[in-house]
DNA sequence: GATGAATGAGCATTCATTCAT
DNA sequence: AATGAATGAATGCTCATTCAT
């Protein structure tokens, strides 16, 4: 099993869709989006060709649906735990670790969503915009309610920032990913950059 | 004329060269690499389609051609730019407005690097670690400088700084490369980015 | 339909299969190996191209499928026939009579093997050796069969000899391909061929 | 040197011309005709490209004017050479054995006639037809000598048996040239061959 | 004559998608 | 629903040939 958390509703209730991906996500970190065949998804999931177009309209949609599933359930499952919470410092370093924890347990699909999804223009231009939002606000949420408490600065512009955290996340998470002898864990990796967002490279001394 | 500098060295000589490359950054920067027929390249540079292969390996290596040109370029640049300043805290910001106004400036350029070159697993894998290792050093030298002269703080790997600090400036670039009416100047992303890292979002009050 | 006999085995059943190899030697033969386009195969076998490579692994593929299938064809049927004679002598005129009357009966098949075959490296260094040589050994275990009896001489090396009958009926079959209007019969000219082989040149009288 | 005879006329006076047809030879007996680029054939000959076109009008013109050229001097060879003996049957051992030893000697030449020239369509039935012609008269001008004399029979096609003749030959040599380890002399086989062509198999006692 | 950079027609092969069963 | 055989559009790359120098 490749996906660490169940895909959502009641496309859950067939099997058949869930190997598709957890086929497709195999498949595709390994040998990159352009690169697979729908029919080698089709032969690790164990269905026919034609099966996967009874369920995804086509490579792309397969491609798009990835990462549907994976923000609807990381966006989900993180705006719950920062619900348990209520000090916004504790809710930023919370969702940095989530974030990193859940790549580093999902290293397939981190990859693809990660390296191949940035090259299909049509999820760069239409899709990402939708659901890429929702996790900036997740941010923002939390920069605004850390201003109001007076815990976090107020001269800059909330959307930049949360913006320049996620650069921040997500290019950590890639180099974690493309390192071949993993030479620190992705635990330390999160303390640093929340100490850095935190209280920046400026020594106060 | 597409790029805003110039290729460097011999090569330069031959405006066919120039001109192929030119023109590969137009086509893969609106069509998407994998999209773009070679023919397509040709078209625009004027040139038969087998002259390409005179120049390029194949149409990966016009891809990554593109990136070596503009590492090399911006490197060389920034490196000199940053000698004729003193103040660490001066070079980082300068090295981040470099980064951005050649962004703004080589907007179709910066499209191909951001988001073509990503799914080519031959290059993640294999040139970006050399050549994108450079970059990273000039941000971590200036760390180091910095750190010596106790203006920033010591208590963070700069390995990890500066690699998230490149983050936040690749996902500060792409967004507004993205962004169809251009709300805020690049100039004033860079500052926001520059006291983000300098100060961290923590209100010190 | 171009061949004159059926595909041995299972892959008969499937009417595609054998309608591809019609057709190769339909165009293979009027053209040349070299000059036909996998395309205008699939036009006159009424498929797509795309459905060659299910049934073939490439264009050199299928001209070797021809050539193993008419060695099979033919070796079987000429070990089934001479099995039908006692006489050393009659098996080798029967012999010859087969492969010539083959030929004449089979002339876009025979101009195929004859002219096309040969210029295929790939065939000539490694297939040639394993079929062709079941080929010399039908005719090598006649000569045999006749120096047993006392029927033949027994002063020459019968694997120079099996060749050069070979070649004697190869050459024949070729001219006879290549004539334009058929000035002789080729029965004749295997009437010929054998007395040639039996007798040879020298005037006994 | 490739060649082990000079070609003939006055285009042997320049020794680009000589030095093309030298690597025509050698490249195209290495990897074929058509797998030969003529920039390799350039390269061999170390003279560039265009020049090739400057003494032979296109790549096909270029495989038959070796052809030609093998014939012309071939067969000069040999009618001077069978002028010097009376015995037609001395005279048809002989020829024979010319046609082997050259092949022996020139061996790369000898491929290229053997394998490449008959894929060329254009070759087999244009070209062939002349200069092969006088290969056959000069055999049939043997036998007709030989049965005049008595010393052949005459219940046979003249025609039909030189061809044959050659087959026999022609199939030597190509079993010869693709032996990889070289079990038998080629003197040895000529022996044979002659031997069957006279005597024929049967056995007379 | 000699060069070799430039040309551009040409083609095998792949693979996403369909649809009859 | 499930299959997988069949489709055929699509394209990177090669290489014989030309021609300005």
């Amino acid at each position: 099993m490749n996906l660490n958390f169940p895909i959502s509703d009641k496309k859950l209730s067939n099997p058949k869709y869930q190997r598709i991906v957890d086929a497709a996500i195999k498949v595709f970190s390994k040998k990159g989006f352009y690169n697979s065949k729908v029919s080698d998804v089709a032969k690790v999931a164990e269905v026919a060709d034609g099966t996967i177009y009874l369920y995804f309209k086509n490579k792309d949609d397969l491609l798009i649906s990835i990462f549907e599933h994976s923000m609807d359930y990381f966006l989900g499952h993180a705006r719950e735990e920062l619900s348990k919470l209520t000090c916004p410092v504790e809710k930023l370093k919370k969702f940095i670790l989530m974030h990193l924890r859940l790549v580093q347990k999902n290293q397939n699909l981190a990859t693809v969503l990660q390296l191949e999804l940035r090259s299909s223009h049509k999820f760069m231009k239409e899709y990402r915009a939708e659901k890429f939002m929702e996790y900036l606000q997740v941010v923002e949420d939390v920069i605004k309610e850390g201003q109001e408490q007076n815990l976090f600065k107020t001269n800059f512009n909330d959307h930049i920032a949360s913006r320049a955290i996620f650069g921040a996340i997500d290019e950590m998470a890639l180099e974690w990913l493309l390192m071949k002898n993993k030479r620190y864990d992705i635990e330390e990796a999160a303390e640093q950059l929340i100490s850095l967002i935190y209280d920046g490279i400026k020594n106060n001394d």
